[in-house]
DNA sequence: GCGATCGTCAACCGATCGGTTGAATATGCG
DNA sequence: CGCATATTCAACCGATCGGTTGACGATCGC
């Protein structure tokens, strides 16, 4: 029952997925471009990004000779609704709830900077 | 950065260890209580058992003879920050956070039965 | 067509994982 | 005290993980 969540989970325990996945929050990428700003090979991100799309957090594109990699946010959906299940036991969480809002909904705080 | 995430999101990528949470949510119970359901052995359930603690998903207090494992929902707040960081390209999820609310307010809905 | 670029494949490596078993350590009960 | 209960420790196992390297297949620009 839920196999999603294991696979979802196991890809989002690796800083280096879980960096790519941020980088993938601006825009699109190919994979060397995803490869770049690590010190590691090509063939090791390769792998990452085949782990990401396994857990269906990113889908990839190949139009001509390069595989656009493209965030799928909703892959983590059923992990968020997992957790949230367990919210019953906070104290209240509201300020979890403020930062959530204010991204959300653009409404920054008047004491930024 | 973040190596809590690192190991929360680890110790949520196994089953036995999600059911282990979700059996934690109905009460604190005994390390020999928590093996009984699983098909396998007791070492086995108290290494599971550590990772969770490990990544402060629970927490244990020896009293006599018996450890009691008590559940820690906090420590999956840093996890569903993360993940609310990618909730900019859902829709909105209006209805998991009234959910949210009703929850945390108590304020039920007038058709609850 | 040719050379450079993009990306994966395959084999290999050490480390970690999830599990077992058996012995060891507390602690409680009578 | 002596035995049963509760839990961990230690060693071991096969499988998987995260990474490397080198060869390979497509595809582009010239």
């Amino acid at each position: 029952m839920a196999p999603h969540l294991d696979t979802v989970f196991a890809a989002l325990a690796d800083p280096t997925r879980r960096e790519i996945l941020r980088m993938l929050l601006e825009d699109d990428m190919a994979v060397t471009d995803v490869a770049e700003p690590f010190a590691m090979s090509l063939a090791a991100i390769s792998k990452h990004l085949g782990i990401l799309a396994g857990a269906g957090l990113i889908t990839q594109e190949k139009r001509g000779r390069v595989k656009w990699c493209k965030l799928e946010p909703d892959a983590l959906k059923a992990a968020s609704v997992w957790m949230q299940g367990f919210g019953q036991f906070e104290p209240v969480n509201l300020d979890a709830f403020e930062a959530f809002l204010e991204r959300e909904l653009g409404a920054e705080p008047f004491d930024t900077p």
